[in-house]
Order: structure tokens, then sequence, then C-alpha cells
DNA sequence: TGTCTATGTTGACGTCTGTCGAATCAAGTG
DNA sequence: CACTTGATTCGACAGACGTCAACATAGACA
């Protein structure tokens, strides 16, 4: 019912291990390498189906939803899970087979670096 | 050339108000036409020398550069002006020609709002 | 076993994208 | 004016991408 905001990603704020892949855009000119990792990521949401689909997923019910729940995107089976694995491939998402279906899964640690990634905050930390 | 422009990521709602796009991803399923709007940013950002590019110009001194002072990312000139064409039709910078040289600078706000998608935290900011 | 449903994989096709060299435009200088 | 430097546009090309139909695979169930 209540999805939002009891998401399980949005517990690990304390001192957990979140993968900081790059600083935030505005503190120092990326180096060629962190460009290329946070690009990989950016690139994958750089397209709308996956971004339905990836959406779908993070905002379904414990943040996790079978691909037969969320494969309504307007394009054709293959198509979603084609996607899906790319989503996979970048890092975003992973899957597990229970049963008949395949449940897909957010990267909580991925999303949170990647929020950080456009914060403008100072952080002078 | 212009300053001032409708960006493709926020609708103007007054005077200087802007309402973000879309919603956080992790709120609701995305709609096709949120999707369209949001991947679009993401699709800018997915390339290793824009993603440079952009954080060239986001961490220069008051948020905005010269190319001159940016073009540094190992492609060819003219590589470097179709990738801030791009950065600037996905609506993330804004160009102004002064005397000799041209500056880029970024969009503090879709920045924010691109943030608020990937941000897990509640609404009551 | 066999059949049905749910996903993933393969191969192919048209389109989009990143890249460069050359040409062009814009502004400053002599 | 001609000349130089900075920046964009043009034309072309190889490679990547999104899409689908067809096929393959995994599990459930009779």
């Amino acid at each position: 019912m209540s999805n939002t905001r009891v998401l399980p990603l949005l517990e690990p704020v304390g001192a957990e291990a979140v993968a900081p892949c790059c600083p935030p855009l505005t503190e120092r000119p990326f180096t060629a390498e962190e460009a290329e990792t946070a690009a990989r990521m950016f690139k994958a949401l750089g397209d709308p189906v996956r971004l339905r689909l990836f959406s779908a997923v993070a905002s379904h019910e414990g943040g996790e939803a079978c691909v037969c729940d969320i494969s309504d995107v307007g394009v054709s089976q293959p198509t979603v899970s084609h996607h899906l694995k790319k989503l996979k491939d970048a890092g975003l998402l992973t899957s597990e087979r229970r049963g008949t279906w395949v449940y897909y899964r957010v990267e909580p640690s991925v999303l949170a670096a990647m929020g950080r990634l456009l914060t403008i905050a100072p952080a002078a930390s």
C-alpha cells in the first residue's frame, strides 16, 4: 500500500559503505575514469523504456518486482528482457528467480551514489 | 545568446517558481511522458565526454566556464562543440558569447531537479 | 513424460550517435 | 583591409543502439 517513503532503500543513510564512485559533479572536474564509470549509469537510465522499468521496480512494494508486473511499457517482451539486462549490467538492478517468476530489485547504494553526484550541497565535510 | 529559455526539465508555474518534471524515481512508476522527459536528461549525461564537460563547467568558478578552459578532454574541437550543443539542447547548460569567447553555464535548478529524481528522501525538504 | 506459462537469447534490420577533417562564422588586432 | 584565434557547422563514416520475430530455456503441473 504505502510504498512511498518506506522503501528499504531509504534506510541506509548512516555509516554504510556506498561505493562512492565519484564526487559531486560540481565539486571538481571529473577525470576520464570517473566520467566513464558515472556515464555508464546515466546511460542506462537514458532510455525512456529503461527509466520506466527502473522506476516501476524502485517504486514497487519492497523495492522489488517480477517482470510480469512491470512489462507493460509498450514494447515487446524480448525488448523488456533486453532492457532489464542492460540495467542489470549497469549495476542498477539485481535479479533473482523464485519459482516461475524472476524478480528484479534495485541496488540502493548505487541509487544513493547517483543522487550524490547531482547534489549541489557544498558539503564542506 | 539567449539566457532565458524554457528548460525541458522544468515547467514554469509562476514568475520564478519552477516545478520538477517528475517525482522521485522511487515514488511511483513513471508515466511514458515523464520517462521521455527525464530520459532525455540522463541521456545527455550518459556520455563520458559530455559528463566531463558538464562537470568542468559545474565545478568552475561561478558555475561558468569558456570553451577554451574545458576543451581538453581528448577529442577534437568540433566534437567538443557538438557535445556542448547536446548539453545545451538537453537544458543542462546555457551559453553566452562575451567578446572572443563563449561561456557555458550550468542551470542550478535543473541540477536540483535531477538530484530530486534520485532522492529517496520524502518530499518534506 | 508432456504441455503450458514465464523469461531469456539469438539474429537481423533500420536508426541514432560519436568522431573527425574541412569549411565557415565571429571577434579582435595590426 | 588582411590576418589570427576561438568556436560552430557541414559532410561523411564506423560503430552502437532499440526493436522485433523466432527460438531456446526454466519451472510448474498434470
